[in-house]
DNA sequence: CTATGTGAATTTATTCACAGCA
DNA sequence: TGCTGTGAATAAATTCACATAG
């Protein structure tokens, strides 16, 4: 079934074979099965295929997929082929982290930007970006950032947001704890790192 | 349809309606319709109905929810009706985070130790949590701390995994960027913050 | 008249089992 | 023989429409 309608859960699903693949090629193996990836990542083999089978064929039956061709498909499906400029607004304690972090490269995703407001942030480097003040965010429309992170106080949240949908952010990254509302056109994703926590205690055994 | 088996998606919003419903409460409100509390977080009210429908009735028609009962309902559902002890292993930049972060509170979580393996860092104090040594880890079983965060390089997260495991731990959020494997009655939820990020250009407008 | 709670209908996703290719 | 790709079967979740309660 070539072609169809990719679901939503199949594409929740492609960053995780991405990196998965990403450290298999890491240690010098050009070709993996389902099977092995599955293993890998702590998922079922028919699943991978399943999920595959979405957009295309290009596994080998008896032999498994090559990982160039298969990670140049994921990338391609995700729009991902080029590399993206986001924007972080808020570099407090999980927006310095973010700055920090290492894992977006894999995803063609590149922080070229920072913001915030305190006057003591504003002006420093940190990992080679230097942060602007919040008023520059109109800057963002000349320099081609369609992407945004941000992760600054919930009271703030909605008022950031807006100004970044006005500079033409086309998608948004929310690490702020709550909801932000915004154009249809705008895409949202939110992640709250205490929300997960929260439903740990339900499935622990009790005792 | 009272006390049915409940779906897992509907334990995955819980705890999202229980931000909405603080948030709420802080505003000095007792009651709410499904309707607000929708319009608040962002979906559908008769989703919010539906889930609530699978673990009893306390809502009263034409009115609303009362927010102490519903809040300590959800609460009761989730295990959250004591106070759940956590440990941090690993403060890099994304652990510093975590142990500053103030949104674990509303979920009965307190984060009561945290450990690192840099001689650098061991001794320091973060947000009242003095840094322990690696080593110390094992302490964790007489300390009765159940929950352990884990934000560490992938290359050592199986390792400290397997020593939490040891310990006594019966859940872990992973915030390492891979798979980790524990005995089945050792719960996981893994946060990669970057994933998140890579679905976003697939739902951008093109262009 | 308003808002809940829920059966029924629909949509979506997972799982299975196996045909078919290398 | 090993592994892919996929129809068919099953399971799960969402959406709707409305009876019912305050």
């Amino acid at each position: 079934m070539r072609y169809s309608r990719i679901p939503d859960e199949t594409i929740r699903r492609l960053p995780i074979y991405l990196r998965g693949l990403v450290f298999i090629s890491e240690q010098g193996q050009k070709k993996v099965s389902s099977k092995a990836l599955a293993e890998l990542l702590g998922v079922n083999s028919w699943q991978i295929r399943k999920d595959f089978s979405h957009f295309g064929e290009f596994g080998t039956p008896g032999v498994g997929y090559k990982i160039d061709v298969l990670t140049e498909q994921i990338k391609k499906i995700l729009k991902l082929d080029d590399v993206c400029q986001a924007a972080l607004v808020g570099v407090g304690n999980l927006g310095s982290a973010v700055l920090a972090y290492p894992g977006f490269g894999m995803y063609s995703v590149r922080i070229a930007a920072a913001f915030d407001s305190h006057p003591k942030k504003v002006g420093k480097t940190i990992n080679g970006i230097k942060i602007e003040d919040i008023s520059n965010l109109k800057s963002l429309a000349k320099r081609k950032i369609e992407i945004a992170i941000i992760a600054v106080p919930q009271r703030v949240a909605q008022e950031m947001t807006d100004k970044l949908v006005q500079t033409g952010v086309k998608g948004i990254l929310n690490f702020s704890p709550c909801y932000i509302s915004t154009p249809e056109s705008v895409k949202v994703i939110t992640i709250d790192i205490a929300i997960d926590l929260a439903r740990l205690p339900y499935y622990m055994p009790t005792g």
